[in-house]
DNA sequence: AACCAGGTCAACCGCGATTTC
DNA sequence: CGAAATCGCGGTTGACCTGGT
């Protein structure tokens, strides 16, 4: 094993490539295409390996590459998908026209590491959480929930499997994303989560007998809810929203569901654009926290059409 | 000017998946 | 059907760059 059998051959040149081996690979495959990479150092003239040459090419010589720095929406794309599915470079480049897997990755990379040497210890979050003043003790304060916009996370969600059965999540956290249209977005290995359309002060409070038909399919990359769904909140028909609407997408904002390590990562660039509506489940306190702060989650038991806790000033 | 540390990014490596023979 | 070849992916490396001292 080891080596590819590409790469066995001698005289195989490593490392940067020239303008010159560029100009070869580049005059090859747009005259010749890449049928076998294999086969292209040779009939291109070129001492590399065919996986090398396979490489340079995806990577940078492409015509439809697209270099630079990322764009604000790229990035929040990148952030999104990354929640949703991890280390998967390749599916997240999928959704980034001209960005390769690589770049990504680096960006990644880079940015992980920014965010791990400033990053806010969940000790401190804890803290804050366990001294404010409100809490679930205080509930069904209103603060002015607003209908029209989707300013909460409905946790009756189901995950629909491939073969159109319905079925509750159970084990393992359910990754999902949430389009902010109110449909449905995809979960992993094929599974979708479905969520009801457009909610409305009639549908309100609603538990999971009441989510009518499934929507259709509607993956959009703008303004998506994305993350863990913590086991916990599965079997809860919760409720969460923020005062005036914090959470509500109508402007815009994400709210990201995140297992507490991985939410520590990133919690900090995301307050620093004052875009605080970034969730965690905190498994320590059972409970779901913003930015930061303290959110209730109401069980269906005790939850009013528009209660919440909402303790402190975001 | 020289050195160092940290960041960036192109390229390589190893391995699982897929295709071909 | 199994082995070999190839592809594609994610992790890692190391050369280069840049800014600070």
């Amino acid at each position: 094993m080891g080596q590819h059998s590409c790469c066995n051959q001698q005289k195989v040149k490593r490392g940067l490539w020239s303008p010159e081996e560029d100009e070869k690979l580049i005059k090859f495959i747009t005259t010749h295409g890449y049928g076998c990479w294999s086969e292209v150092p040779e009939k291109a003239g070129l001492q590399r390996c065919g996986k090398s040459c396979r490489l340079r090419w995806i990577n940078y010589l492409r015509p439809d590459i697209r270099r630079g720095k990322f764009t604000p929406e790229e990035e929040k794309l990148i952030i999104n998908l990354h929640s949703v599915v991890g280390n998967k470079w390749a599916h997240i480049a999928s959704h980034l026209p001209g960005r390769t897997d690589n770049e990504i990755k680096n960006y990644w990379n880079s940015w992980i590491k920014k965010k791990i040497n400033r990053k806010p210890t969940s000790t401190s979050m804890i803290t804050r959480l366990n001294t404010t003043s409100t809490s679930i003790d205080q509930p069904h304060t209103d603060y002015g929930y607003n209908p029209t916009h989707l300013s909460f996370l409905n946790q009756d969600l189901c995950i629909k499997q491939p073969n159109q059965e319905t079925a509750f999540s159970s084990s393992l956290s359910s990754l999902f994303m949430l389009d902010t249209s109110g449909s449905v977005l995809e979960g992993h290995n094929g599974d979708f989560i479905s969520h009801t359309e457009y909610f409305n002060d009639s549908m309100w409070p609603m538990s999971k007998h009441q989510i009518p038909e499934l929507p259709s399919l509607n993956f959009t990359t703008n303004n998506m809810y994305s993350g863990y769904l913590p086991p916990l909140m599965e079997n809860l028909e919760g409720m969460v929203h923020g005062q005036n609407g914090e959470l509500n997408n109508g402007e815009g904002r994400e709210c990201v569901i995140q297992k507490q390590h991985e939410f520590n990562e990133w919690v900090e660039d995301q307050t620093s654009q004052q875009c605080p509506s970034y969730l965690f489940w905190d498994d320590e306190h059972q409970e779901v926290q913003l930015g930061g702060e303290e959110i209730v989650v109401h069980s269906a038991s005790t939850m009013g059409p528009t209660s919440s806790s909402y303790p402190t000033s975001l």
